[in-house]
DNA sequence: ACCTGAACACCGTTCAAGT
DNA sequence: ACCTGAACACCGTTCAAGT
């Protein structure tokens, strides 16, 4: 079998659902390709720039939204976010990593700087941009996190819901962290 | 040689300062103390809880203020924290990884809750403490992970101290959370 | 352009046996 | 109580050679 870039990515996106992050090695892909792992790396100099291409991959499938003023835009696009990082088994902690290491995932980056942007939140933006994205990625990676492992049935379901985890606490998060931002915004203002 | 488990992780912390989280094998470890690797698994189930140990170690070795109003006293925590994962070589990623797992690095949360409590925050509580540590942890493995790559020389240093990713955007970031939490809290009062 | 086959230099973990 | 020695079942990556 002979493939092309974008089939690879395709087929190690559906891997990583299948069997999840730490069971995505090189060999299996290759296996599951019908190939030897050697192969993989005609494609990709390293495991990290397929991992960064598997994460690029999972975040433009997302449906981004482009209306609303600055803030609702800004809210929007961390629960597309949040809910494309948990539409695949491993997705939140996938791409964090990718996002932490700097190889990739930077379209959340550009779509948040755009919608803050457009606030006119001057030298504020950088850094408003990178605290609404380490908290979404660090209540997924989270969430995702118990969601499995009570999958996993080490822990019983009843024990776990009541411990806030879930869609509610996110938007209560994500609206500490919005109004942060709209209260800093106002201290020191644009220009 | 024969160890207690405080020697084997006093140990392993220093190896992680001098090699790094991906050099701290249970192998490496071995020998670093002059020992067989299985020999650790008299000491540790499994690696896991041997990381766990440590990021623990971590952190209770850091002076954790008490002084100041529950506002000031959960930021003076939030910065003790960075300091600390900054003091080791991967020690934010260390308690980071931790954290996520849900092993252990449950000190940080104690005393934020403590503190947050103390501000009569309610049922907001438990979500103010999660964002304020997933702005801290996230903020703290970028900036490592930078540095770390600056000071291997992949990056020059003029490139790099631009982009804010420093002590002012901790603080910077760092009120961002407080100020959305305050509002939080005047918005649904405690009860 | 893409793949095979074989090797290199490693991993975490288990377990019988030793002291 | 703590350690050894040997094994098991893996990893990511490289590289000459094939088509």
């Amino acid at each position: 079998m002979r493939y092309r870039r974008e089939e690879i990515v395709a087929k190690a996106v559906e891997a990583l659902d299948a069997y999840g992050l730490a069971d995505l090695t090189m060999r299996r892909l290759g296996t599951e390709l019908g190939v030897q792992p050697s192969a993989l790396y005609h494609h990709f100099a390293n495991k990290q720039t397929l991992l960064a291409a598997m994460a690029d991959e999972i975040l433009v499938r997302a449906s981004w939204p482009t209306e609303g003023d600055w803030m609702d835009r800004a809210g929007a696009i961390c629960l597309v976010l949040r809910d494309q990082l948990l539409a695949y088994r491993d997705g939140a902690e996938l791409v964090a990593t990718v996002h932490a290491f700097g190889l990739g995932a930077t379209q959340p980056v550009g779509l948040l700087s755009a919608a803050l942007d457009e606030g006119a939140i001057g030298a504020l933006g950088p850094t408003a941009v990178r605290t609404l994205l380490h908290f979404v990625y660090g209540h997924a990676v989270d969430e995702q996190t118990h969601l499995q492992a009570a999958a996993a049935g080490a822990i019983d379901d009843a024990a776990t819901s009541g411990d806030g985890r879930d869609g509610d606490d996110f938007a209560t998060g994500l609206g500490i962290v919005i109004a942060g931002i709209q209260v800093m915004r106002a201290v020191s203002p644009s220009r």
